[in-house]
DNA sequence: CCAAAGACTGACCGTACGGTCAGTCAGTAA
DNA sequence: TTACTGACTGACCGTACGGTCAGTCTTTGG
């Protein structure tokens, strides 16, 4: 099998530990810590499952190794955002935008990550937050306090506030599109960039009527 | 024991099942369906394993029991407060904010039904839209669209986009609370009143500065 | 007072879990 | 050829799971 060793050669892995980690991401994304066993990795994988022992020291170690490669990620991705050039509305745009898109092209990735950060566990939170989630919000913080100081964005409003307002928002959407889908009424579920745009034009304009400034109405008759 | 009659006679069901409800709810709002395990619902109850098998056919009809109930009480919040009367803006207000409160005042039957709304299983998404989430949302979207015709909320709005945004706000701050905690920045994860004044503020009228109408300014500097 | 009914229990069953281990097999360097 | 290494496996272990059942208390209607 030559393609085995080349595998290993370009990623420093066996094909067999790449296949657990792929199994092992779909199935943590899927389901919660507990309810994902061994033995569904290993036959996913399909490899034994006395193998993933040989790559992993225990279920805790292949878990968190998968957390912490997605949360890697994420971090990678959203600092790669946040330095976004450009108006501020433009940036709050792209990221929003670009945000939900890479939301949904790494599902699995974001779903295990999520799971994790909603968990309600004290520990895992504070571990969380000190690892991955201090540093975006940050960073985030920082694009809606630069908005303050040119003026754009309203000085009495909370910047960390308006951050949390925007992600939620993402994140809420992501999280809510296998129930939005059967709402008839939201056929924006299906449609990323139609519920950015619009999501961005709220949030920057309000909902309320005869007070939008020159540039608004951005994409919400795309 | 007197207090076991009357509890029964009060309530339609014995002291014990009684306890093992909320022992249920408790332990089911903690950790997935599969992490709660029957053992530790009857020892949090205190009472044996066999005597929840006595009061219910089996763990999944004890927690549909509670998801049911949950559930119910849900739609009925819901239903109350949208029909709540008043101009437009005071029943966003009204209406987030004291959604936000019983989601808390609830916080362990709203975490059984959105783990369950966002455990991907497509199957119980569309049972849940169908008998909680179809009705719900109906009468969301009904409010905004009154908003439209009554010439207060923007027509190129989509009305569905719009309650989705209110709700999830709501949902992401009471999920993300344990994770905003841990933010220096977030000081309002522990003060819900103000996460809801300024949340609709942005809303209604939008992050932007200079676009803000006369009535503007709603408990922002609370 | 006494049977019928319901609340409740300890002991048990088969199963699936996470984890271990001795051992096989292919590739590699000496 | 030989000795070694890392990938990999089937069989096994103790434990905890959901669920069952015979039987014991406790309350209640006649």
């Amino acid at each position: 099998m030559q393609a085995r060793i080349s595998s290993k050669a370009a990623t420093g892995r066996s094909a067999g530990e790449a296949a657990i980690l792929e199994a092992a991401v779909k199935l943590f994304s899927e389901k919660g810590y507990d309810t994902v066993s061994m033995r569904g990795i290993a036959e996913e994988a399909g490899v034994s499952k006395a193998n993933i022992y040989h790559h992993f020291d225990s279920k805790e170690a292949l878990y968190r190794s998968i957390l912490c490669a997605s949360a890697s990620q994420l971090a990678g991705l959203v600092s790669e955002l946040a330095g976004s050039a450009g108006p501020f509305e433009k940036r709050i745009l792209d990221f929003a935008t670009e945000h939900l898109s890479r939301l949904e092209g790494d599902a699995l990735s974001s779903r295990v990550i999520l799971r994790e950060a909603f968990s309600g566990n004290d520990e895992h939170n504070k571990l969380l937050v000190d690892e991955v989630f201090g540093g975006i919000f940050e960073r985030m913080v920082a694009i809606f306090e630069a908005g303050q100081r040119a003026g754009v964005l309203r000085n009495e409003l909370d910047a960390a506030l308006c951050a949390t307002l925007l992600i939620g928002a993402d994140v809420f959407f992501f999280q809510a599109r296998g129930i939005l889908r059967h709402l008839p009424q939201a056929g924006f579920a299906s449609d990323l960039p139609r519920f950015s745009a619009q999501m961005v034009d709220v949030m920057l304009n309000g909902m309320l009527a005869g007070t939008l400034p020159a540039a608004a109405g951005q994409g919400g008759e795309g």
